[in-house]
DNA sequence: TAAACGTACAACCTTTTGGTTGTATACTGG
DNA sequence: CCAGTATACAACCAAAAGGTTGTACGTTTA
C-alpha cells in the first residue's frame, strides 16, 4: 500500500494550511531564525510557536540546528518544490496528458 | 489588515491536506461525477463525502452543477494553480529574489 | 401518483488541533 | 558557580475536524 506518500502529503498541506506557520517557513527561508526571535513576531507563547515549528519540521519544511543553548531553524526549499511538484501533477491530469491515472487514483470507477 | 487572501489560503491547503480530498479532486479534475459517485469509491457514509466536497468547494478548488436530481462536482484548475503560485512565491524568496519581502512577511525585524 | 433516488442538512460523538501554563534541563556569561 | 537565557516537553483546555445516523425535500420513473 502506498500509504506513506499520502502521510507525508497530508502532513505538508496540513503545515502549510496554518498562517502562522507559513510565515514561519518564509522567514527561515531567508535566512536563520531561533525559536525566541521567531516567538517575537506572533502574539502567541513561545510554546505555541515551538509547536508550529514542530510542525513544519514533522512535514519536512524546516530542519533545526544547533548552536549553543538556541535552535536555529531554517526552511527546506525542496520540499516546498516537492509540494509545488504534487500540484502540477494535479494539473497534469487536468490537462488529460497523464497517462497511468491509476498511479494518483485510489481506485478505479 | 490583508488577511482575507490569508484565510483563502488556509481554507485551501486545509482542504488539500486530506487524501479523501486530493482523490475526489483529483477525479473530479479528469471528469464531472454526482456526489453518489463519488461516494461509491470510498469506504465512508455519503454524508461524510458530502462534507469533504464542501470542504473542497469552499476552498474554490471544485464547483457543483445541477442535473436534474444529481450534483455534478468538477474541479477548478485555476485555483489549484493558485496554490502552486503561493508556493513559487516561497521559492522566490528563498532565492532573495523577491523585493517587497514586506508584501509577505506578516511583520518586519 | 407512489416508490425510489440524490441531495441537503441537523444533531451528535470522538479525535485532533492550537493554544495555555508549569517544570525540567542545558548552555552562557559575569 | 550561579543567575539568566533558550529550549524541551508534559498536562490541560476549548474549538475545529472528521466521522456517524436520521430526517426532509425535490426529481425521476415505473
Amino acid at each position: 500500500m502506498e500509504t506513506a506518500l499520502e502521510d507525508r502529503t497530508d502532513a505538508l498541506f496540513h503545515a502549510l494550511a496554518d498562517r502562522t506557520r507559513r510565515d514561519i517557513l518564509r522567514r527561515s527561508l531567508v535566512r536563520e531564525y531561533s525559536i525566541t526571535a521567531l516567538a517575537g513576531f506572533y502574539d502567541m507563547s513561545f510554546a505555541a510557536v515551538q509547536k508550529h515549528v514542530a510542525v513544519l519540521e514533522r512535514a519536512g519544511l524546516l530542519v533545526k540546528r544547533r548552536r549553543g543553548r538556541e535552535a536555529l531553524t531554517h526552511g527546506r526549499v525542496e520540499t516546498v518544490r516537492s509540494a509545488a511538484t504534487l500540484l502540477n501533477e494535479l494539473e497534469e491530469l487536468w490537462r488529460g496528458r497523464i497517462g497511468r491515472i491509476d498511479d494518483l487514483l485510489a481506485r478505479d470507477d
